[in-house]
DNA sequence: TGCAATTTATAGCTATGCTTATTATTTGCA
DNA sequence: TGCAAATAATAAGCATAGCTATAAATTGCA
């Protein structure tokens, strides 16, 4: 058997993270920062495992990402006035103008990368790719993660 | 718009990393060790040079894999003897039984991950994913990589 | 032959991401 | 009230992957 799926998403997915990173750097963010940044300009104020939960990763690679951001004066990190143990995150200006200049870089990326892929073939595609995606998800029983 | 195509790609390729290593965790290689002998085993006595361009990734990576895999005794570094800068890289026994092994769990896991998708829709999928690889693979204007 | 350019491998530094473990704080229960 | 369990964040250590730089060896050219 020629070339397994895996293969090509594995290829798709790498090859994505560096026309993305090859654009970005002169920006000074990776493509992994900018997803944070993303998800906290939709979800101000959540905490570092909420974050977590949002991008699927384990929280101490979320701990260790906003150590760089706040760093670089991305991301601020207030106490929590409710629980001491806990930090809210937010965007900073410095943030929200970096994601204002990234928006049309990402959306020309988006569009080469889609050259010669007509709409009813992304559709189709993305149908199948949710598919694929709910079949390697781990079957948690009775998790909900509507409420951010 | 709802969900970039990409982003249900990196999280497929993810999930399926975390598939691969937590049933190939007892078996002590990660999923791009694998691959590393998948790629061994079609191209014996390759140098590193060669293997960081099979496996698409720069020669730092793969010098430091091969220490790794050294180390575990499943790669073996014997000298070019027509040129002395130059390891060529061999699969130990151990490998080869390692990549038995590894085979039908990795059969299964694709069987796991294709379930309910039908073979037309797979040719389909595979197919515009092909395209987007290509979109975004670098356009290098003559590099063969044919003659491995 | 002799020196410059190239190639092969590797070192140092950074970023992501995981596992396991630890600290601080909060919550639950008796 | 008091102690155990759970939770939030972080630390330590490893693997992957990139960049830049360097050492060693080879090749090319004059």
């Amino acid at each position: 058997m020629k070339e397994s799926t895996f293969a090509v998403i594995a290829d798709i997915s790498r090859l994505a993270r560096r026309a993305f990173d090859a654009r970005a750097r002169e920006i000074g963010v990776t493509r992994p920062q900018w997803q944070v940044l993303v998800v906290l300009n939709r979800h101000e104020g959540v905490n570092q495992g909420g974050l977590a939960e949002l991008l699927d990763v384990e929280p101490i690679t979320v701990c260790r990402m906003v150590d760089r951001l706040q760093e670089a004066d991305l991301v601020e990190r207030r106490p929590d006035p409710a629980d001491r143990r806990s930090w809210r995150l937010y965007l900073t200006s410095k943030a929200i103008a970096l994601l204002a200049q990234l928006r049309p870089m990402v959306d020309q990326l988006e569009a080469e990368a889609f050259a010669g892929i007509g709409s009813a073939e992304r559709v189709a595609v993305i149908a199948t790719l949710e598919l694929l995606r709910d079949n390697l998800a781990p079957r948690a029983a009775s998790k909900s993660v509507s409420h951010g």
